[in-house]
DNA sequence: GTCTATAGTCGGATAGAC
DNA sequence: GTCTATCCGACTATAGAC
């Protein structure tokens, strides 16, 4: 059944604030204070919707929920995005926004030439690379409807899927170079997944978070927690990278 | 593969052959005849709806696709299990089954008290237990269908996530037991993580399926894709063991 | 045990008032 | 832009024939 095809949507709206509850004297003239309304009333729909599609995915998911999780009428969703589909299709593209307005700087910084200057920086910034993922995937508000969504697309890619990928690819491509370089070795199909290893390391803890919490006898993942998790990583990143090198030259 | 280990049960049957249509002239007066029919009617039942509940999660699953998948009719449901949810139980508990039978006698290997020896056999054992774990989801065939059906869960959980994680916590009590031995300190919630994090790396590779393969270049996590993921993986594994004893112990 | 038919519910989409 | 009312297809569950 579902098919994912259309694509009509712009987004690009920020619309930060949001609005506990509807007041219907909004009878302006103004055409702004309409068109405010209308920006509203569809960032709402775009963050009910990412919640309800990660939980219930996209065909449990219903527009009648993701409208009153939204608190706007249900037509608005044929009005603003033409369909179930193009709304869909419109939380891709909020989420991978989301996730590139966090960590997109990072991922330029630690691509830049100096980071690849020799084995030491490279790793440094591999270092910070991963502790930015740590940090914005498991410390965001937002990052467990983020991965619900994206998990969901992983396993069942839909048209939505190329969105994320784009972005997600880009930061291995520059996680690639940086440990060829760690690892004094030439880029290879190897090393792409050996990063592919590093990040499960730190997603695993985002995915399986039903078995994490229960397993360490977490209520959730706080502050110390992400803490822990950040040092045990970072410390299993730089074994890999420092083993084979000369000893002793941690950083 | 059948398996189907259900709470009112017979169990046990092969089923091996997947009858493609209905023969209408098994009015045979038997009474085994048709006991046997409604074990592969059951069996057949299970294994649709692993497929079409991992795909489009339960609610999106309709009991009208899993029955046809099966190639059974519609009421079979209600008569086999009693309705939707019921048969969603029993298709975890067919999942955490499966699992079980593929690596449960691995598990028990390296739980015996040579395991943890010394560090050496420790990190032996976990050796043979990851090995495992990647041959099984990565090497299945099924392995695709219990995926998206325990990543659900993980994200969602139902009724369903006890079975599962009683399995999954198993393997990761085992594994924590070796890693303290191997690094030669005592089990604390540390090494817990540890854990969790070396389970990532191999997961990854199931959870993110889609990203992998387009990644990589890959029609299809194979044989030999799935040999260059076992050394990539166990070779980090082993630098986490060797090099993360204690700072200043090297190798 | 298996099947058809159907009752009752809920889904997405839309027309037209405001 | 927002809302109500409604169409119609698809869903789960069940009754009863075979």
């Amino acid at each position: 059944m579902a098919g994912l095809k259309s694509r009509s949507s712009t987004d690009g709206k920020p619309a930060p604030t949001k609005r506990p509850a509807r007041t219907a004297k909004a009878r302006s003239p103004y055409q702004r204070a309409q068109r405010d309304r209308g920006a509203d009333t569809r960032a709402q729909l775009i963050e009910a919707a990412l919640d309800v599609f990660g939980r219930l995915g996209f065909e449990g998911a219903s527009t009648r929920e993701i409208a009153k999780a939204a608190g706007v009428n249900l037509a608005a969703i044929a009005y603003h995005f033409g369909g179930k589909e193009a709304l869909y299709l419109a939380v891709a593209e909020h989420v991978a926004g989301s996730i590139a307005a966090r960590i997109g700087a990072t991922i330029v910084a630690v691509g830049a030439p100096t980071s690849i200057a020799d084995a030491g920086a490279a790793r440094d910034a591999l270092g910070r690379l991963i502790e930015t993922l740590i940090d914005v995937m498991l410390g965001a508000a937002e990052a467990q409807c983020w991965a619900r969504f994206i998990v969901r697309e992983q396993m069942q890619p839909t048209a939505a899927f190329d969105v994320i990928y784009r972005f997600m690819n880009g930061a291995a491509e520059v996680a690639t170079r940086l440990v060829a370089v760690a690892l004094g070795q030439a880029e290879a199909a190897e090393t792409r997944l050996r990063v592919i290893a590093m990040f499960g390391q730190v997603l695993i803890f985002r995915v399986a978070h039903a078995l994490v919490l229960r397993s360490m006898q977490w209520r959730e993942i706080g502050d110390t927690e992400r803490a822990m998790i950040r040092r045990i990583v970072l410390d299993q990143i730089d074994a890999i990278l420092t083993t084979g090198r000369s000893p002793g030259e941690g950083k």
